[in-house]
DNA sequence: ATGGTCGCGCAGCGA
């Protein structure tokens, strides 16, 4: 099963370059954030004509999140499944396909150290963990996959002391992170490619994706059942390349049967 | 780290 996450920056505006890319690569199952469409404007159509059915959690302006499968997609769950008030914004969406219980999660950016956004995107991971400790069972087949807005250790941020005291590399959000790793979750690209400066996100500006100025922030967490059927993880630099497009490229990751 | 750039939607915010 070839398993891909991508934020694409607005699905109206990458639409185009999101099927041709589907074509090219030919992923089983997609998870997709930051589509930035209501639920009535996902193009549904678009994807079945390519063989995938879809399951969309969408808000209109802001956030989005969507899973395409094209070996089966069942239980679709938006958003967490807890007694809790449900999430304002459209971050999280679950789905089960071809035997894997699938995540697309779109993680709050934090903005700041101080500002609030910075702490709903703690209390949004550490309820992640819960709806994990809940719903899912850390000896089967999980994988949570999305932008993360974290970079995982500082061989992922192409100037560690650049973001010294900024959002992303912080070591709440970093404990964060290592929660859902003692739940269970591996981050699979990691096991796969050991070598620093692989990066899934570099600013529009300033010529940073030219200058290899960027951050592996999109990951696939799999669980260690899964994660050991991993054969093959790569980060699909190309998409970021070209006309108009997303500020991140589709993170990649294949298992065997 | 953000002057830089995008997307949304028509000013300015969010990333």
């Amino acid at each position: 099963m070839r398993l891909a996450t991508w934020n694409v920056n607005s699905l109206k505006a990458r639409l185009q370059r999101v099927e041709d890319w589907l074509t090219d690569v030919q992923p089983d199952v997609v998870c997709l954030q930051e589509t930035k469409l209501a639920d009535t404007a996902f193009p549904a159509m678009t994807f079945e004509a390519l063989g995938y059915a879809t399951a969309h959690h969408g808000e209109g302006r802001w956030n989005g999140v969507a899973i395409l499968s094209r070996v089966g997609l069942t239980d679709v769950q938006a958003g967490f499944d807890d007694d809790d008030a449900p999430d304002k914004e459209a971050r999280l969406l679950w789905a089960t396909c071809g035997g894997v219980r699938v995540a697309s999660a779109y993680v709050p950016n934090g903005r700041a150290l101080d500002n609030d956004h910075y702490t709903y995107k703690l209390g949004w991971l550490a309820r992640l963990r819960a709806h994990l400790d809940l719903h899912d069972d850390p000896g089967g087949a999980v994988a949570v996959c999305g932008d993360f807005n974290i970079a995982p250790a500082d061989a992922d941020v192409w100037d560690p002391a650049v973001f010294e005291g900024a959002t992303h590399v912080s070591a709440p959000e970093r404990a964060a992170l290592a929660e859902l790793e003692r739940w269970g979750l591996v981050d699979v690209f990691r096991t796969l490619q050991p070598e620093p400066g692989l990066f899934s996100w570099w600013d529009y500006r300033a010529g940073n994706f030219h200058k290899r100025h960027g951050m592996r922030i999109d990951l696939v967490m799999a669980s260690a059942a899964l994660a050991d059927r991993a054969t093959y993880a790569v980060i699909d630099r190309n998409a970021r390349k070209g006309q108009a497009p997303s500020d991140h490229a589709p993170v990649i990751v294949d298992f065997a049967d």
